[in-house]
DNA sequence: TTGCGGTTTAGATTCATTCTAACTCATTAA
DNA sequence: TTAATGAGTTAGAATGAATCTAAACCGCAA
């Protein structure tokens, strides 16, 4: 699928702003470009992906600044990294309480909503003195009639 | 720690010879040796970790052997692999089904053991169309009591 | 204007993992 | 008893995602 990457509207450029403010970094058109790839296709791109599209629109970027940009946005808790097995890191900005569910024959990423009843009885099993501020879960599988709602 | 690993028991050694032969595979000294350090130490080590505490009782050993071994018993079910974001691969003999916990301070890796009621409702999560073989739960957090039953 | 500091950049480096090709060695065929 | 076969082991080379380095760039303030 290609897809002609836009500019940031008003609204994602104030909300990257003032994440990035927040975390003590500027708002750069490199940061720019790079956060709108990923708003404009939430296809849980790698970095190289990332790169690639953000070429695009602004040819003379390099993919050392994609590393930084992207390690930025996780610093200030605007992305999250995906890792499944020892592939390529993957950049979401889905901020929702969400799993992920890799299929096997394509590759694609899907978000899988994360309930909070889910969530409490995950807790639930941590042994007294196990605390945890983050939980990763991954579904490994197939997908087999492609749903509308994760299809993009 | 320190500790001597001592050699497989006759059921393990059983344990191992049987899964092998299902998957068309051998029993070696080397895959004796390997499998060993992995029961004798459940702390979820990497491949230069098994490497090193192996190669106490068999000093020829090879690294490129340490990861044929721990291929081979992955592809045949014995031990898992286990990734925490993109850190070294680490292998665990537990069959059970269970969650990984990691301690952010210690970077010691802790099994969770996960009730089927929690399995069920994190299936039960997965929209139509989507089926999971592999679920990979990961807490990272911060253990306070040093729990009896997770210390070594 | 000039200096400062954060950002970007190209290229070098790191390091876990995979690959390659030679060797070992137990089993099988002649 | 040899010879051939082939799975397994081994050292070292290659790979590639990620990180590091140092120079260039650039907006802002003294
Ligand atoms: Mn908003
Ligand atoms: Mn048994
Ligand atoms: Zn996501
Ligand atoms: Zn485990």
């Amino acid at each position: 699928m290609i897809r002609m990457i836009q500019s940031l509207n008003e609204h994602n450029r104030e909300d990257l702003q003032e994440a990035l403010g927040k975390g003590g970094q500027k708002l750069t058109p490199q940061r720019e470009v790079v956060f709108a790839v990923l708003l404009a296709q939430r296809d849980h791109p790698t970095v190289d992906e990332v790169f690639n599209r953000a070429r695009e629109s602004m040819p003379g970027l390099s993919l050392a600044t994609v590393y930084n940009c992207l390690e930025t946005f996780v610093g200030c808790g605007l992305v999250r990294q995906v890792n499944h097995e020892r592939e390529s890191t993957r950049y979401c900005p889905n901020l929702a309480p969400h799993a992920h569910f890799r299929d096997k024959e394509t590759g694609q990423v899907h978000d899988i909503e994360l309930p909070p009843e889910v969530m409490k009885s995950l807790r639930s099993i941590l042994p007294p003195g196990f605390d945890s501020e983050v939980i990763e879960i991954s579904f490994l599988g197939r997908t087999k009639a492609n749903d509308p709602l994760h299809s993009n």
